[in-house]
DNA sequence: TTGGCATTTGACCGGGCGGTCAAACCCGGG
DNA sequence: CCCGGGTTTGACCGCCCGGTCAAATGCCAA
């Protein structure tokens, strides 16, 4: 079994995993430190490095378990489903993982800005096959004038600029709001109108 | 003078301002060491702190330029101009600076991921104040029934998105995209269409 | 109870980090 | 020619980094 076995194995890589998580999404790979990661892990440095044999190891686990999470809405885009309710779902579910798991879009984001170093061939590779697969089915239902016409390529980018953003700018999107507000509830609504109006036939 | 002085202090200065910009924005503030900088400014590491008491200042030189540069557009969205037209000026010149000046962009989501430590002041100072006096004049042209309704400071915040993604995601960008793209000038298309929909009264 | 293996850790290592300093260099004015 | 201040740098410092290792500890089956 390449996974992990025993149940202690199983909860300490979870645990340093999450630590790590944390400290990356926070400090970048660069930025961040064993010490550190450590320390939120509330375990020894060494021990850290019985379960993972390098930081780049921990970052590399990390990355690859994000990317089936962050492809899996838009493999749910169901080409034979209603192209308006397909895309409102891919738009919501987007905004949920940037709701709810800040952290990994964090991490993303700062690989993606580093050049992508570490997942560049994922991303030349089965993202963009994805991409590909699913701007084909985008393109069908304009041509079927289901939706209005644009780039579909560019339709998804605008998905993930939008969403990621309320994840990844939320200390400025917090401080610019002000108190008294819910970032992510608003987003929706927001969202929720924008492509109404943009993909009207 | 506060500023510099000779034309030596002036060029070195701004010199090593350039490099500290790459490798800022490449590797974040704690990835970046001066060695680093040092080579790409092709001077030597205590030459650096010759100008510059230490790669805080550095940092926060850079952060205190750029806040500037990034908020004359929206300065510039003149209240008694044509709503559509002004929003759609400010789009471009939003997209403009992403394109020209992304080493910048890539420096304030690197300061904006790691919860803006060094310019959370001028956020929920400047930048909120400047925000919320155009969201009012967004608000008046909604109620006039000039451009459609809808939350004025997600209508800032999805032209922020839109525009920098093009800069700090750049690489996913044009890796999805494949090559014979122009990833700025589809963009220019793609958002002035955007737009136009979403704020067609 | 005990033997053996998985787990944990204190001490340590070589290298790289931000920053210092004294000495050397450069260059225009007298 | 040379002198004095602005400029440049090689050598260095103390600290922290990622990673190692031998020894100690915990845990379970026999």
């Amino acid at each position: 079994m390449s996974p992990p076995r025993t149940r202690i194995q199983q909860k300490n890589q979870e645990t340093i995993l999450d630590a790590a998580l944390e400290v990356f999404a926070a400090q970048g790979f660069r930025g961040a430190t064993l010490d550190q990661i450590a320390e939120v892990a509330g375990l020894s440095k060494p021990n850290l490095l019985y379960y993972f044999p390098s930081k780049e190891a921990m970052h590399q686990a990390l990355l690859t378990r994000l990317l089936d999470t962050w492809l899996d809405p838009l493999r749910a885009m169901n080409p034979a489903g209603d192209p308006m309710a397909e895309i409102m779902a891919y738009v919501r579910r987007k905004l949920e993982l940037s709701r709810d798991y800040p952290r990994e879009s964090r991490l993303f984001a700062n690989e993606i800005l580093q050049g992508a170093p570490r997942i560049r061939e994922a991303i030349e590779g089965d993202l963009k096959a994805l991409v590909d697969e699913k701007s084909t089915v985008l393109t069908r239902w304009m041509a079927e004038g289901r939706i209005a016409t644009m780039a579909p390529h560019h339709l998804i980018f605008s998905i993930w600029a939008l969403t990621q953003h309320y994840a990844d700018f939320d200390v400025q999107v917090r401080a610019v709001l002000g108190p008294g507000h819910d970032p992510f509830a608003e987003a929706g609504d927001f969202l929720e109108t924008l492509f109404a109006r943009l993909l009207a036939p």
